[in-house]
DNA sequence: TACCTTGTCGACTGATTTAGTCAACATTAG
DNA sequence: CTAATGTTGACTAAATCAGTCGACAAGGTA
């Protein structure tokens, strides 16, 4: 039940590229800042451009920049990318969603292990897809900011 | 960000043992009943008897039996002798803790991802840690019971 | 006693994921 | 041009996951 270093990694970029937020910055500044293997970086870094939040420019002046607003990318979002779905079990997951062959309760039957799982992946999704990058660097406590979105078993919303 | 097999087919054997809670039954029983390989999941019976959750007989009545009250076993304990700390990242865990070594952020600076991810572990510890193997199979609605405990940013309880 | 059933233990294996590395190449500024 | 930087794909070593195998131990029954 852990993180990858990719997912860690990434976010710890992220907290450098959203403090330039305007201007590029190299892979060798973010590797010397928040102590990222560089070439490893650079993996995660491309994934994010894919993704769309990082552009890039070559030459000379080039580097990455974060090119969504920082309020507009969120955590969830981030760790999505890098590392798959939030979801604990893939029967629980939204985007990922696939039933589980081998469990004993079919689609009639009420599963626990279901409903427990998708209570964790909704309090963990709950933080992470709250949680923006403009949150992130600036130190703004998790203690619940913003109407606090409260879950119901049938609402299952992303992963 | 998943559960390994383990935990997975680790509980729903606990499905079975916990609704037999007093007999004995065999791995085949519980193999059957919840499909799960068998071999596989004598190594997990192994593991949660060595944690002193099941006892076992051998011989022609025997078989694995809950030898702790259902409602005295959480879903975190299990998780926890299965698969290891729930916390997301290292530095996070109280039961598994380590400096992260390589993080830019000394003790003295504060952390943005430990602060974050120090609410996801939370989360999730606030949730399996109140859910006991009672609670599991009579199938509670994980709808918050019991008078919710209120996380903040310093309590950090295991793991 | 002999035999059957069941649990115990440790070693082993194949597939996948994680955490990286390396080399060759493309682009841009000066 | 050339130096700095990004781009791409292939590669790898180590760990973890999921599962198997074989030999053995102990209790129940005939």
């Amino acid at each position: 039940m852990k993180f990858s270093k990719k997912s860690e990694y990434g976010l710890r970029a992220l907290i450098e590229l959203t403090k330039h937020y305007g201007h590029p910055i190299t892979r060798q500044q973010i590797a010397d800042r928040q102590h990222v293997p560089i070439v490893f970086l650079e993996q995660i870094l491309l994934s994010l451009k894919h993704a769309g939040l990082l552009g890039s420019t070559r030459g000379v002046q080039g580097g990455y920049a974060l090119i969504k607003p920082p309020a507009k990318v969120t955590l969830g979002q981030v760790i999505r990318i890098l590392d798959g779905p939030l979801a604990p079990i893939a029967c629980v997951s939204k985007t990922a969603y696939q039933k589980c062959l081998d469990c004993p309760y079919t689609k009639k039957a009420y599963c626990p292990l279901q409903d427990v799982m998708g209570g964790v992946r909704n309090a963990i999704a709950d933080i992470l897809d709250n949680y923006s990058l403009e949150d992130f660097i600036s130190g703004v406590r998790r203690s619940r900011r913003s109407p606090v979105r409260r879950v119901t078993a049938s609402r299952y919303v992303e992963n």
